[in-house]
DNA sequence: TAATCATTAAACCATTTGGTTAAATGAATT
DNA sequence: AATTCATTTAACCAAATGGTTTAATGATTA
C-alpha cells in the first residue's frame, strides 16, 4: 500500500509520539531483539507490545524476519528521512545560510 | 509547568502527527497569522482549529500573543531542536563520521 | 504425536482525539 | 449602552489508542 506523504509523515511522528515505541528504537538501535526479548524490557503485557510493534512496523521504522520459533525485529531509520526533510524545510533559522542537513540527507547512502 | 524530556518529545511529535497541524506551521512559517486567518483555510469549525492551536500551544510550536480583538499566532520552532537531537541520537547512519547536525544544534543561535 | 514456546488475534475497557453545535466571554464599534 | 466581532468553553459524539485477559496459531522439542 502506497502511502501519501502527508499520511508517511503522520505515521512516523505518532509512531515516534508514544514513549515506549521511543525505547524500543533505542534498545533496537543498540541491537536487533526477539519480539520477547524487546517484551521483557517494560512492564506492559506482551500484547501490549506487540501491538507497539505493529505501529512501528507501519510506520516502516521496523522491520520483522521470521527466524524459525522467533521474530526478530530490525530497527529501520530510513523513514527518519522523510520526519527530518519536514521539519527542516519549516526551519526557518536553519534556512538561512548553508544548509548542511538538507545536503546530508539528499547525499547517496553509498558514497559514505 | 516542567515537563520532562520524554513528555516533550511526546508532546512534540503527537503535534507534528496530525496533517491539519502541520500545515498551519507551514502556513505561520511564512507569516503570523490571526486565529480567524488560519481557520479560513481549513474546512473544519473554528473550536476544531482552536483546539489544533491548544496542542502547537502545549508543545511550545507555537506563541499567541493577544493584539485588541484579535490573537496573534507565531511559530516557535524551538521545539523542533529536542525532536532532532533524539532522532539523530538514534540515526546509527548519521554516527558514523562527522556529525554536522549536533554541532548545528548545540551551536548558539546568535552566533549566526 | 503431544507438549511447549513465541507470537498474534479477539474481545473487552477506559481514555484521548478530532470533530460538531450552541452558549459564553471579552474587546471594539456604533 | 447596545451591538458586533474574535475566540473559548461546554456538552456532546464517534473513532482511535493503549492497555488488559483469554484463546488461537504455528513452529520446535520431547
Amino acid at each position: 500500500m502506497l502511502k501519501t506523504k502527508s499520511k508517511q509523515l503522520s505515521s512516523v511522528f505518532s509512531a515516534l509520539a508514544d514513549p515506549t515505541r521511543r525505547s524500543i528504537i533505542e534498545k533496537l538501535k543498540a541491537k536487533d531483539c526477539t519480539i520477547g526479548e524487546l517484551s521483557k524490557l517494560f512492564k506492559i503485557s506482551l500484547p501490549a507490545v506487540s501491538k507497539h510493534l505493529n505501529v512501528l512496523h507501519n510506520a516502516r521504522l521496523l522491520d520483522k524476519t521470521k527466524d524459525g520459533k522467533f521474530i526478530i525485529c530490525r530497527f529501520n531509520p530510513e523513514p527518519f528521512n522523510i520526519a527530518l526533510k519536514w521539519i527542516n524545510k519549516q526551519h526557518q533559522f536553519w534556512n538561512e545560510g548553508f544548509d548542511a542537513l538538507e545536503k546530508y540527507l539528499d547525499a547517496d547512502p553509498n558514497s559514505k
